[in-house]
RNA sequence: CGGGGCGUAGUGAAGUCAGGUCAUCACGCCAGUUUUGGGAACUGGAAACCCUCGGUUCAAAUCCGAGCGCCCCGACCA
């Protein structure tokens, strides 16, 4: 490819409004545009990338018996509502209806339509175990899709779905998918952390993220160096040093005009926020017939509501923050709020574990600007549900070994989930066993962003003068240009460039009659790994001049030798991903 | 959904507070000349109904209103 012709301009400046490291170096690169908020034009340089992202994910795939095909990107409201996820899925499913009015999704993951598939296509156990996946792109309709081309509404998903006829057969390829995602990973060069996660709206019973984790990340885990333990914080546990109750002291109410906040609380009462009951107030949806249900959760002062352990915990379908009304409307009273007298069933009440355990806490009075000191759980007040519902944090004892728990950011870049039959029996996935009975399929699913991937890598490989990505994903191997005015040697470059092709080497040719400075910085900027020039100073020295993108100096290599260097040094840099995937997987 | 910021040429900005002298600067782009090892120099040129609609005014990029769009923080998010 000639740069003349390559469509896609590099950008000496970044466009304001730009933070992330990614979102800058795959613009400044050239790679990507945005058209809208969260939906991005992937350029030539981009284009090349994701494709080879794809074919690893492909690879790897067919490595553990996958077969691709290709599924609707439009689906008809129908699957979504016999799986319940009609209703279940707030705004992030984007709706519309067709020209009959009929009520039609943009898919945002695609269960509903492998389990109909499953439904007519497997019958027998003979059929079985069976795995399938495509690369495909999906739409979310995020809330608010931020942090560049992390975080996209509009993306392209590795989604794959395994079919087994037993949960042993389905826990087999949950495994196969464990190792299969690591060695994608390393092939590609991207460092990720294997967390426990949430099920969330996929439902099933476990499931694994794969982070890459960074300070711009938006998830939140739990990590223990001294153990190996790591969790998303949604699900991260840690352990609670027992509590010296001391002697139950009794009820006293205080006045605490104006005092509102935990932190004004401990200074204007003068004790630890460890000694404060906080109440936080939630709204709980269970379904579209029953009306929401306050919930009041007490976490001590220090700490925060875990707010996925606290949905799971209810059972709730839907969680949002509540309302000053609805809280005034189960008689707490907003800023002084604590379960202390809330009429029994009139909210949920859901009492972290450590509340439970600590005596004499200072609490809300349910009364404009009055607390109470001594609260006691049990004694003064009876909860509906006690665990633990305070978020992990920095410093908590890590719930395998005790060790001090830290705390980092991470995003997500794929995952797993063992689903089990809740598709298989909404859309009737069965076939019949070895044993005449009917079973419901036993379903596993399993994606990988290859969007977010792409951004990932960007915001790891790259320095102040652009992208520098592996050799496995870079757009071209190598880029090759001449440095001089002399007629001769740029017809030698123009040589060299087809011998570099015929070689097999993936070769952009910066044919520009630009100067030098503009073609290293461009070079540098779309993050080419190896940049070869050939000019009078280096045809004097011996050859062409080779540098690698990720070095600063570079060498003379001999014309004659320059095919077999360059496919010599390209095949090393690959066989290292190789190889690193081999150790992982 | 709450809070904040912003919208002027392909990109980055100035001008807005205090209406007129205003549509400016740099990079990029085009032509020519010179130049060829880290975003070259000079000369000339093209390119923006100042986000949209409405209002105030003799006069609006500037003030007011509504809308649209984008960014950030929070909330939320297989």
């Amino acid at each position: 490819m000639r740069v003349s012709k390559l469509f896609g301009e590099t950008l000496r400046e970044a466009p304001a409004d730009v933070e992330l490291k990614s979102h800058e170096a795959l613009l400044r690169g050239g790679y990507a545009r945005m058209l809208a908020a969260g939906i991005f034009s992937y350029l030539p340089l981009a284009h090349r990338s994701l494709k080879k992202i794809e074919n690893i994910l492909r690879e790897e795939m067919n490595r553990i018996g996958g077969q691709e095909l290709t599924m609707p990107v439009v689906h008809p409201a129908d699957i979504w509502k016999r799986t319940g996820r009609w209703d279940a899925i707030d705004e992030v499913l984007l709706r519309f209806r067709d020209r009959w009015d009929r009520d039609m999704a943009l898919a945002l993951t695609h269960e509903e339509v492998v389990a109909s598939l499953a439904a007519t296509e497997i019958k027998s156990y003979r059929q079985l175990p069976c795995l399938v996946y495509q690369l495909q792109t999906k739409f979310r309709d995020e809330v608010r899709p931020r942090g560049g081309l992390i975080r996209t509404r509009e993306f392209v998903m590795k989604d794959s779905y395994s079919l087994d006829r037993d949960e042993a057969g389905m826990l087999k390829q949950y495994e196969a998918h464990y190792k299969a995602y690591l060695r994608m990973f390393a092939r590609a060069g991207l460092p990720v952390t294997v967390v426990k996660s949430d099920v969330g709206l996929m439902g099933g019973s476990v499931a694994h993220e794969y982070m890459y984790v960074t300070p711009i990340g938006e998830d939140t885990l739990a990590i223990c160096d001294a153990c190996g333990y790591v969790a998303n914080a949604e699900v991260a546990k840690f352990r609670v040093e027992p509590i010296d109750g001391g002697e139950l002291q009794p009820l006293e109410k205080v006045s605490t005009p104006g005092v509102t906040s935990i932190e004004s609380v401990a200074g204007f009462l003068g004790v630890e926020k460890t000694k404060i009951a906080k109440a936080v107030f939630f709204m709980a949806g269970f379904g579209p017939d029953t009306p929401e249900k306050l919930v009041f959760a007490i976490v001590r002062g220090d700490m925060d509501v875990n707010f996925t352990g606290l949905k799971n915990l209810t059972k709730a379908a839907t969680l949002r923050p509540a309302h000053e009304e609805e809280i005034v409307a189960v008689g707490a009273v907003a800023g002084f709020a604590s379960p202390v007298g809330i009429k029994k069933g009139a909210a949920l009440v859901v009492v972290d574990e450590l509340v439970a355990r600590s005596a004499n806490l200072v609490c809300g009075a349910n009364e404009k600007d009055f607390h109470l000191l001594n609260s006691n759980c049990g004694r003064d007040y009876e909860p509906d549900m006690t665990a633990q519902i305070a978020i992990v944090y920095e410093g908590a004892g890590c719930p395998e070994c005790g060790a001090a728990l830290r705390v980092a950011n991470g995003v997500e870049v794929g995952n797993i989930f063992q689903l089990g039959t809740k598709y298989s029996n909404a859309l009737g996935a069965q076939f019949v066993d070895e044993d005449g009975e009917m079973k419901p399929v036993i379903m596993g699913s399993y994606g990988i962003g290859v969007g977010r991937l792409l951004a990932c890598l960007a915001e790891k490989y790259n320095d102040e003068f652009g992208l520098a990505l592996p050799v496995s994903v870079a757009p071209f191997e190598a880029l090759i240009t001449a440095v001089s005015k002399n007629a001769e040697t740029k017809a030698l470059t123009e040589k060299y460039y087809e011998v570099l092709n015929e070689a097999g080497v993936e070769t952009l040719f910066d044919d520009r009659d630009a100067s030098p400075g503009v073609k290293f910085a461009d070079c540098d900027l779309r993050g080419i790994p190896m940049r070869i020039i050939i000019s009078d100073r280096s045809l004097k020295a011996g050859g062409a001049e080779f540098k690698l993108r990720t070095e600063k100096e570079s060498r003379i290599v001999p014309l004659e030798n320059l095919a077999n260097e360059v496919s010599g040094t390209l095949r090393s840099m690959k066989q290292a991903l190789l190889d690193s995937a081999d150790a992982v997987g």
